[in-house]
RNA sequence: CGGGGUAUAGCGCAGUUGGUAGCGUUCCUGGUUUGGGACCAGGCGGUCGUGUGUUCGAGUCACACUGCCCCGACCA
């Protein structure tokens, strides 16, 4: 069935030693060292560059346009917003100098001393400050209103303990910043980004989401609404995937960016921010993959069909090349990208293995047997099915094959996630359950008290309150007090 | 920053009571192969993490330091 996933399927898979086994084998990356900073190689690049061009045309449907502000950031910027410095505060790189010199024994540097800063910058752990700073100059009147940018940048966040793709001090993002005249402007950009990456994750990652509003405590520094997207992993834990903020006047207060309204009365601006990450890759990753290697959705491949000859003589070889060239030509016509692997220093069952770990979603192999009948062998790579199939009117078949891999991958997805969704209302076999992994759907009293007992007991927090379920009052399972409605909890990445 | 591991060839590892370093793989050369990660032969490649000490002699013993991995606190 599509759904066994070998190896996968165990919880005693070590999602680490699975990365490195598996995503440096596969080029993704090459270390995670201490500071967490990652190297993408070409192949795992070509992805990002997938998710980017695919969300960025989303951001224009809405009107959003990129821009791009610096990566440092004065200090002070960081304190004008008092719940935003305690958020991001405590793991801010900071750049104290702007020099080196050679030591004394010139055969190394040191930082100048005589090159101290007047005032420490830090490196961008998210730009809202820098930003907001810059808008107070670009906004006047109603009439200026809205600004939709957003930018495609690095962010650095010195976190205690790293995890290559989910958690790497240096990450690659896109996060965007909207101001607004009204309140429901700004609460409506929220949501409606927050579609965008629930439609994005699901249509082209083909990661189903679970859309819902953070709790209080989980909620992003400064924001008085934070919405979020929560896929879940092959072992059943919850992965952030994206998450989009509604920042209230918060902002435009700190930063005393006011406009005047169509009465001449000023006001200040409301704000959003949104972003999703390289985390995106992890969640791709750790949804799809099997063991043997990578499982990209043909939507966003950077290689959707590779084609293996198997020939013993030249005159072979030369039939194949040509018959291929015409089927590639036919295939690239249809916006398919295709690669053509006819190199001879490679035999066929490694370039088989090879393109496997790599996730290509479609193999193609033709030899001297299939140029006979004119046939090839055909195999997708989310069952590793293998079916003969004519050369004739082969474009088509591979079409239609693609577009069912995509929906095959999804589905296969949405199955095991909903498989796993349990509604419980006892906390002793909730206690239990969690051990294993799964998302929960539990009432809870809205108080922070019971969030932290439940993720002290258990390491499983308040994901968000799902909006896509019908709420109904109850009790909440803890504390035993009334609830208004069910909260997702899970153990998360 | 706490707790636990670990450090020997590019990678993965072995190395006995202390006697001067080896296996697998990668890579290179030649040949035979090619419908699921080929085989044979030959070859390149190591200040044994760093420092100090014990000893006639240290990869091995002692002490210190450093790096990395895992677990926890932090987080998208």
């Amino acid at each position: 069935m599509a759904t066994e996933i070998k190896g996968l399927t165990k919880r005693s898979v070590n999602y680490s030693q699975w990365y490195n086994e598996l995503v440096v084998k596969a080029e993704l990356a090459e270390q995670a060292d201490v500071r967490g900073c990652m190297v993408i190689r070409p192949y795992g690049y070509a992805i990002w560059e997938k998710i980017q061009s695919e969300l960025d045309k989303q951001f224009k449907a809405t009107g959003v346009q990129n821009a791009y502000f610096p990566l440092l950031i004065p200090k002070s910027f960081l304190s004008r917003e008092a719940e935003h410095v305690e958020g991001f505060a405590k793991e801010c790189a900071v750049v104290t100098h702007y020099r080196l010199k050679t030591n004394e024994t010139h055969d190394g540097v040191v930082v100048d001393p005589n090159a101290k800063l007047e005032e420490e910058l830090i490196i961008r752990p998210t730009s809202e400050t820098i930003i907001w700073n810059t808008y107070k100059n670009w906004i006047k009147s109603y009439r200026d209103l809205p600004i939709l940018c957003n930018q495609w940048c690095n962010v650095m966040r010195w976190e205690m303990r790293t995890r290559l793709f989910l958690r790497t001090s240096e990450f690659l993002w896109q996060e965007g910043h909207t101001a607004h005249a009204t309140r429901e402007e700004a609460e409506d950009r929220a949501k409606m980004m927050l579609k965008v990456y629930a439609d994005f994750a699901e249509k082209y990652m083909a990661v189903p989401v679970i859309q819902g509003v953070k709790s209080e405590t989980e909620r992003f520094a400064g924001a008085l609404d934070t919405y979020t997207i929560e896929a879940m992993m092959q072992d059943g834990k919850a992965l952030q995937s994206g998450t989009s903020h509604f920042l209230g006047q918060n902002f435009g207060k700190a930063f005393d960016v006011t406009f005047l309204n169509k009465e001449n009365k000023p006001e200040y601006a409301w704000a959003t921010s949104w972003g999703v990450s390289t985390r995106l890759m992890g969640a791709l990753i750790m949804t799809h993959s099997d063991d043997n290697g990578l499982v990209l959705p043909p939507r966003l491949a950077p290689l959707q069909v590779v084609i293996v000859p198997i020939w013993k003589t030249d005159e072979q070889l030369n039939a194949i090349n040509n018959k291929v060239a015409e089927i590639k030509a036919n295939l690239e016509a249809m916006g398919i990208s295709v690669k053509y692997d006819n190199d001879d220093q490679k035999r066929p069952g490694f370039k088989f293995a090879d393109y496997e770990l790599k996730g290509v979603p479609v193999r193609i192999v033709i030899g001297a047997r299939d140029m006979e009948n004119g046939t090839a062998e055909i195999m997708r790579r989310d069952t590793l099915e293998k079916q003969t199939v004519t050369l004739e009117g082969i474009e088509y078949t591979v079409k239609n094959l693609l577009d069912d891999i995509q929906e095959n991958i999804y589905k296969r997805a949405l199955d095991y996630r909903n498989q796993h969704i349990y509604e419980c209302d006892n906390y002793d076999e909730f206690k239990e359950k969690i051990k294993d992994g799964g998302f929960f759907l539990c009432h809870w009293d809205g108080t922070a008290e019971t969030e932290a007992k439940i993720k002290e007991e258990t390491q499983a927090t308040i994901r968000c309150v799902p909006y896509m379920f019908e709420q109904t009052p109850g009790t909440d399972m803890v504390s035993g007090k009334p609830s208004k409605y069910r909260v997702l909890i899970a153990r998360a990445y």
